[in-house]
DNA sequence: ATGTCAGCCGGAGGCTGA
C-alpha cells in the first residue's frame, strides 16, 4: 500500500525492521502486523532457522517477496518485498570463512509514477550485529571487527547513487539515554566506549539515525528482556535502528516504534521500528 | 543479577544463547 499524507501529494513507503527472536515461533504474529501496519518493506534479524524451513509461503500469500540468509539454530537475517527487489551481497563480502548468516542487502525498485517519474530505486540492508557479551570476550573482539567490516562495506555502498537504509538488530545502545539504568550496564558489551564508538564512525561516514534525530530524548526502547518482568518494569534498551543515507535522510517523512506487539501475546522481546519514505 | 523464551537433541529435560 502507499500512503498519502494529508497535506503532501507525495506517496510514502513504509521500511521497518524486526528482531522477530524465531520466525517459526513468530509467523503469525508477524504476518498480523504486516495486515494490520501494511509496510512494504520488512528487514527481519534473528529468524533462526536454514532458508529451507523459512515459511515464506505464509507471506507470499500476503503480497510479499521474501529473501533469506538463514543458518541452523541461530542468528539468520531475511527481507519482504512488496515491491520487486534484487539481492545484493549474502553477508559482508569481505570473509567469506564467516558462516554467520548476520547480512543481506536488497536494491527494492518501486514502479514509476506518472511518465516522468524519476527512477525509484532504494538499497536496503537488515543486518544483525553480534551481541558480544561479555565484554573482552572473543565474542567482543568479534563483534567489534564486525562493526569494523560493516563500516568499510557502508563506505563502499555510499559511492552508489541510490539512497540506502541500514536496518536492523545494532545490538549497540548509542548513548546513556537509551537504557533504562546506564550505570548497571556500562561495561555490557551493548554500552562499551569501544563499541558506541564504532557506531559513531559510523554514522560519521553518512548515516543519520531515523529515531535519534526525529524523536530525540530517553525511553525510546526496542528491547525488553524477557526476564525480571522488564516489560512491566519498562526496563528496556533502544538498539533496534534505521540508519539513513545522506540520499535517504532527505525522504524521511516520518519514523517511529512500534510497541504495541511487545504487549500483545507471544511477543517477541524486541519491537518494530518503521520509517516512511518520499519515494 | 534474573519472576524468560526458543532451538537443540532426542524422545525428557538439560544445555545454550540472548
Amino acid at each position: 500500500m502507499q500512503r498519502r499524507r494529508s497535506t503532501v501529494t507525495l506517496p510514502c513507503t513504509r521500511v521497518a525492521t524486526w528482531n522477530v527472536n524465531s520466525i517459526k515461533a513468530r509467523s503469525q504474529v508477524v504476518a498480523r502486523w504486516l495486515e494490520a501496519e501494511g509496510a512494504e518493506l520488512l528487514l527481519i534479524q534473528e529468524t533462526k532457522c536454514s532458508d529451507e524451513a523459512f515459511p515464506r509461503a505464509e507471506f507470499e500469500k500476503l503480497g510479499y517477496r521474501v529473501e533469506t540468509v538463514g543458518q541452523k539454530s541461530y542468528n539468520g537475517v531475511a527481507i519482504l518485498s512488496r515491491v520487486p527487489l534484487t539481492v545484493g551481497h549474502r553477508g559482508l563480502p569481505d570473509d567469506p570463512e564467516d558462516k554467520d548468516a548476520r547480512y543481506i542487502e536488497a536494491v527494492v525498485e518501486l514502479p514509476a509514477e506518472g511518465k516522468h517519474s524519476r527512477r525509484r530505486a532504494l538499497r536496503v540492508v537488515s543486518l544483525y550485529l553480534p551481541n558480544g557479551n561479555p565484554a573482552g570476550s572473543e565474542a567482543f573482539l568479534y563483534k567489534i571487527n564486525w562493526m569494523k567490516r560493516l563500516i568499510g562495506h557502508a563506505r563502499q555502498l555510499l559511492q552508489d547513487t541510490e539512497p540506502l537504509v541500514l536496518g536492523g538488530d545494532f545490538n549497540v545502545a548509542p548513548g546513556d539515554a537509551d537504557v533504562y539504568d546506564p550505570a548497571l550496564f556500562g561495561n555490557d558489551a551493548l554500552c562499551r566506549p569501544e563499541t558506541r564508538a564504532r557506531f559513531r564512525e559510523l554514522l560519521t561516514l553518512g548515516f543519520t539515525d531515523a529515531i535519534a534525530a526525529r524523536h530525540p530524548g530517553p525511553g525510546n526502547y526496542t528491547f525488553w528482556d524477557y526476564q525480571d518482568r522488564a516489560w512491566p518494569k519498562n526496563h528496556g534498551w533502544r538498539i533496534d535502528h534505521l540508519l539513513l543515507s545522506h540520499r535517504a535522510l532527505p525522504l524521511l517523512a516520518d519514523c517511529g516504534i512500534d510497541r504495541k506487539p511487545r504487549g500483545a501475546p507471544k511477543p517477541s522481546d524486541h519491537v518494530p521500528v518503521w520509517c516512511d519514505l518520499r519515494l
